[in-house]
DNA sequence: AGCACGCCGACT
DNA sequence: GTCGGCGTGCTC
């Protein structure tokens, strides 16, 4: 057994530079390259010269190791005294870009207990990366060293000593382009015999941006006269361009670009030049914020509130004013208008003054949803997403921090928003997988909103159609307030729904994707003038098995997830059913289980043979296909759904993307292929994502002043969960899916822990995972005796080698509590200090995705 | 993660 | 005989 590292302090003492009687001379630091077992407070002593800038939460980079190579490291407290002796003492404080606060500097902390992430992970993923200052390294040869021994070098040493001396100090990322895969060897090898040497260097965090612009040298006055052609003091504008400058200079009344000259005057830069050697003109920098949304705040219309949604936001108010940290999950069917009641709540905030972190999934974050709220809130609003470029996020950062953007629109990781005075965070489609962070650190959106709405007495606020049976049971536990809205907005009703049995469909030799009863409402509907979505369900594609005859998938026996098709050494027939959740394998049976039929097959159809279909079938409409291979960018994604609104096509076709953030009001038929796909995914949460996802597809259809129609088509129409999707029946699914889970055992019965070992070889990979399995069962029979689990495994990871690296797993049904991260807090020390170099573990609490 | 120390195989 | 393989242990 190793020695137990000494973990971080739960609490962050409470001090402050200008505490008058301590004498804080030193600083624990916290370093952000630091593996998890390593990742603990390190003690340095602060130079005189710094002890004015070195607080909590100020990035510093100190020598660490018997090299004392410069790293990168943030400030998490400042003592008068350290245990230990010889303390090296911090180099330098990074700029005041970036520091983070005592909210950020707990959420940290927390991140780190909840996750078991390292501070590097929970800092990166807190500040954009942009702002933190980098430390790159570079080589150049020893001048000390005179002698260079050519029999002690090879070709490659040589070429690279050659390079640096034609051209000196080189960044080692250059050096590695122009010479390879091999470089680091040869320069860790010529440094080692004193040839180079190595320095490492802080580059501070690109930050703003400018631009030049002009500005009068002279009085207004004097410009004013020199427009008009008079000679003042000696000069005389003769050229009409020249005039042009100054009187457009007068007009702005402040200094403009040269792009702005450009545009208004039709002047170059060379006659700005001109005017700035005659003494007219002078330069000066202006900051250029980064901001691709062109936000002009239109004038908004009140906002029309029915009783139920009044009441709704009464409520909500309520909750947010009360000065205390509230959670509330708002529940409403599909075009309820519970996005009208978040704009009624944070207009309310912000005449309070405080701002609103609004998030949504990546595909709902649409030019539509983003324009709600620009055209509300006009430049308040900060949208923060994947595709923002570094200088992009890192100037909505700053607008955020400080202050001149109080609403924030974003995906998953705007949850960190730097929001000063926080009043509330939105999170809505709250059930969505995409919350969760599935790499480190690897959080749920709904645990840091949670925390930082109590930091801030703030009401984190799930809002749904169909929320998570985990949100929803807190909500009826009384942990959430329930807000409801039961009816649908206006005069939309909810369409009629059909159910296709494709069973029959096969029978009578129809294989086609699109059935009988779509294809003649698509006719109609098409046939009118009116448009359709047609949504295929492409999850679980091939990769299970179900019954020709009964529409059942074969379920692994103690888990109720569909057991997955492996095929065997390339033979498409030899395969085995797999169970991911606890590893149990079987032959694919001859029949089917339940009623004994031979016809088992593996299903599925991709979108572009849906489209052949349908283009033959309707040759006289407009198909737009809509998937992960036609919108490859986000411009053509946004540009197919604009197309789709304008009624420039009469059929939008595509997968999970047609099912969110888009109101399209001249749609009246909804059909779904292959509703049952999604229903036997290997997680046990393919009922909720079933559900989910037809309830909200069903939803699109007759939002507006025309009644819809949905087409249910499905091998399985006795599935219970169809049709109570159908009947937009949440609290039946709800019912029936919560009994299900606690017979079984799974969330929020339970937490699970995901254990991933991978690495190479595959041998080694093997025996460690076996390792692995036996510390925890003696860890569980020792010291944490009190900690209670259920493991299954080790057994291969869904796919099992990815990138030439194999991969174990080991699912671990326990609590999540104080003594349960402890114990995987131990694991992953010991594991680190076995040194392991090839192989890695990663935990993750309660994944989302297997 | 890096880096140094330290003990074994294939080269000058 | 040495160089360099990577096993082991430490870093304020």
């Amino acid at each position: 057994m190793l020695p137990q590292q000494k973990r971080l302090p739960r609490r962050l003492p409470l001090q402050t530079r200008s505490d008058p009687i301590l004498d804080l001379r030193f600083a624990g630091v916290c370093l952000l390259n630091k593996p998890y077992h390593t990742d603990v407070v390190y003690d340095y002593r602060i130079p005189e010269e710094l002890t004015d800038c070195v607080l909590p939460g100020v990035f510093v980079t100190v020598p660490f190791g018997t090299a004392n190579t410069p790293n990168l490291g943030v400030v998490w407290e400042l003592k008068e005294k350290s245990e230990y002796k010889e303390l090296k003492s911090i180099l330098s404080v990074c700029p005041d870009n970036v520091s983070l606060d005592r909210e950020m500097l707990g959420l940290c902390d927390f991140m780190r207990q909840r996750t078991l992430c390292t501070t590097g992970d929970a800092v990166r993923a807190m500040v954009p990366s942009s702002a933190i200052s980098k430390l790159r390294e570079s080589y150049a040869i020893n001048s000390e060293y005179q002698q260079l021994r050519s029999d002690e070098l090879s070709s490659s040493d040589l070429f690279v000593y050659e390079y640096l001396r034609l051209h000196g100090e080189t960044e080692t990322a250059i050096l590695h382009q122009r010479f390879g895969a091999g470089t680091e060897t040869v320069l860790r090898r010529m440094r080692a015999k004193g040839y180079l040497i190595r320095r490492i260097v802080r580059h501070d965090a690109m930050a703003e941006k400018n631009e030049t612009v002009w500005a009068l040298a002279i009085g207004e006055e004097q410009a004013g006269e020199l427009a008009t052609g008079a000679r003042v003091e000696g000069i005389k504008l003769t050229s009409e361009r020249h005039r042009r400058i100054l009187t457009a200079l007068l007009e702005a009344g402040e200094p403009l670009s040269s792009a702005e000259f450009a545009a208004r005057a039709e002047v170059t830069t060379t006659q700005l030049r001109a005017l700035l050697d005659k003494g007219l003109l002078q330069r000066g920098e202006r900051r250029v914020e980064r901001n691709p949304y062109e936000l002009e705040a239109v004038l908004a219309q009140p906002l029309v509130l029915n009783g139920e949604q009044t009441e709704a936001l009464d409520t909500l108010w309520s909750l947010a004013s009360s000065g205390e940290p509230r959670a509330a999950l708002h529940h409403g069917v599909t075009g309820s208008g519970k996005t009208a009641v978040m704009l009624a709540l944070i207009e309310r905030l912000l005449a309070c003054g405080q701002g609103v972190i609004v998030l949504l999934p990546e595909i709902a974050l649409t030019p539509q949803s983003v324009s709600i709220f620009c055209s509300r809130f006009g430049n308040r609003v900060a949208v923060i997403h994947s595709a923002l470029s570094a200088g992009e996020r890192y100037d909505a950062y700053c607008r955020i921090r400080e202050g001149r953007a109080d609403v924030v629109l974003g995906t998953r990781s705007a949850v960190f928003a730097p929001v000063q005075n926080l009043g509330a965070i939105i999170i809505d489609e709250e059930q969505e997988h995409t919350y969760k962070s599935d790499q480190n650190p690897k959080y749920h959106t709904r645990d840091i909103a949670r925390y930082r709405c109590n930091h801030h007495k703030a009401l984190m606020l799930l809002a749904s159609a169909t929320p998570s049976v985990e949100s929803y049971k807190k909500a009826k536990d009384g942990v959430y307030t329930l807000v409801r809205l039961t009816e649908r907005y206006g005069n939309a009703r909810l369409p009629e729904v059909e159910i296709a049995d494709m069973r029959k469909e096969v029978q009578s030799g129809n294989v086609a994707p699109l059935g009988e009863r779509l294809l003649s409402s698509l006719c109609e509907t098409v046939g009118k003038g009116e448009q359709a979505v047609l949504f295929l369900n492409r999850r679980g594609y091939n990769h299970f098995v179900s019954c020709r005859s009964c529409g059942e998938a074969i379920t692994c026996p103690s888990c109720s997830v569909a057991m997955t098709y492996h095929t065997k050494h390339g033979t498409y027939t030899e395969g085995e059913l797999v169970c991911h959740w606890c590893g149990r394998r079987m032959p694919l049976p001859r029949e089917c289980p339940k009623c004994k039929s031979a016809h088992l097959s593996r299903m599925g159809f991709g979108t572009q043979r849906v489209e052949e279909e349908l283009q033959n079938l309707l040759p006289s409409s407009t198909i737009l296909r809509m998937d992960t291979d036609t919108t490859s960018t986000k411009f053509a994604y946004d540009e197919m759904l604009r197309q789709f609104r304008e009624g420039r096509a009469d059929v939008l076709l595509g997968t999970q993307m047609v099912t969110k953030g888009h109101d399209f009001p001249q749609v009246t038929l909804v059909g779904v292929l292959l509703a049952d796909a999604s229903l036997y995914l290997d997680d046990y949460r393919a009922s909720e994502r079933t559900f989910a996802m037809l309830t909200q597809v069903i939803g699109r259809a007759g939002r507006g002043e025309l009644h819809g129609k949905a087409v249910i088509q499905t091998n399985n129409p006795d599935s219970e969960i169809i049709q109570l999707a159908c009947a937009q029946d949440y609290e039946g699914f709800y019912e029936r899916e919560i009994r299900l889970r606690q017979l079984l055992v799974f969330p929020p019965f339970c937490d699970i822990a995901l254990l991933t070992l991978s690495g190479y070889p595959e041998g080694e990979v093997l025996r460690a995972s076996v390792q692995l399995s036996e510390m925890l069962k003696e860890m569980l029979e020792g010291d944490y005796r009190d900690v209670a689990t259920v493991s299954f495994g080790p057994f291969e990871a869904p796919v099992y080698r990815v990138d030439n690296r194999y991969r174990m797993r080991m699912v671990i049904k326990c609590r999540m509590t104080k003594r349960t991260l402890a114990m995987f807090s131990e694991i992953l020390c010991r594991f680190g200090h076995f040194n392991y170099r090839k192989l890695n573990l990663s935990i993750d609490f309660n994944p989302s995705n297997l």
